[in-house]
DNA sequence: ACTGGTTGTAACTGAATCTGTTACATCGGA
DNA sequence: TCCGATGTAACAGATTCAGTTACAACCAGT
């Protein structure tokens, strides 16, 4: 399949976020953040409700209400916003079927990939959390 | 989403393969693999296809038809695995519309995160080129 | 207490993907 | 020629994804 694209949703929030903040405008709405990211308001808020239920952005209600980051953008890794938006999805997929269990290999191989699977998620992680927030945006306006 | 099983089916397929293999069933037909995954010949017939336009199987046509691993299971890696069936499949999806270029987040994230991407993708793939079919049908058969 | 702008969330749509299935042409050794 | 297997197109149902509409809830300012 091709992969969704919530982890790049969410990076461009915090992104644009961040850099309204430093700007001076630290309370944004979603209105703003989706004419950046040429989107539906409402998906900018579902990606926004994740992101706080994370702990990663803070909500402010009633008039003049918006979104704040709740951290400094080099506090932001994209582990933590890869967490935030895609809660257990695993990297790859099992059978859609259980296996063969009458078969060593149909008995055997779900635990043995998944052994593998998650070396491999552990890798991806490690990487995703070398690079924060700040970095993304940096690496944006140098563009 | 759920990612697809997609490698999971051709791992399973080539460690099926290289046990037939250890037994002294070099040739095996994609029927007698169906049963193991539990699944239809043809979407094994569709995964093998992909393993032999890579080199990894070779198939034999007419009577006594079937297929056999184009290499020795220890020289089989999940990478090469991975390579022949998700082939230009990106990890994450950017977005699913073009970002608001008039913005300098929109005009430039694209390039930043592809970079991002780009790392965390080679750090999967090395992480599962690190094993083996023989590897996974070790840990296969000692659960 | 009312107003008004924003959030929070359910419900629905259309497109795309995934897995499974049927059908059938093709292959090639016996 | 026969026959068991491959190769592949076509289709179906389930699921996911992004977008959209609709509307209740919230609360600072007046």
């Amino acid at each position: 399949m091709s992969a969704n694209s919530r982890l790049t949703v969410a990076v461009h929030v915090l992104t644009w976020m961040a850099l309204a903040r430093g700007r001076g405008r630290e309370l944004v709405t979603s209105d703003q953040i989706a004419t950046s990211v040429n989107t539906n308001p409402v998906v900018i808020r579902r990606t926004l409700g994740q992101l706080r239920a994370a702990g990663l952005v803070a909500v402010q209600h009633g008039t003049g209400a918006g979104w704040r980051l709740a951290r400094a953008p080099e506090e932001l890794t994209l582990l933590q916003v890869h967490d935030a938006v895609e809660r257990d999805q695993p990297l790859f997929g099992l059978h859609a079927n259980t296996p063969n269990l009458d078969c060593p290999v149909g008995r055997g191989i779900r635990p043995a990939l998944t052994q593998v699977y998650d070396q491999v998620a552990d890798s991806m992680k490690r990487e995703l959390a070398r690079t924060s927030i700040a970095d993304v945006l940096r690496a944006t306006l140098a563009a």
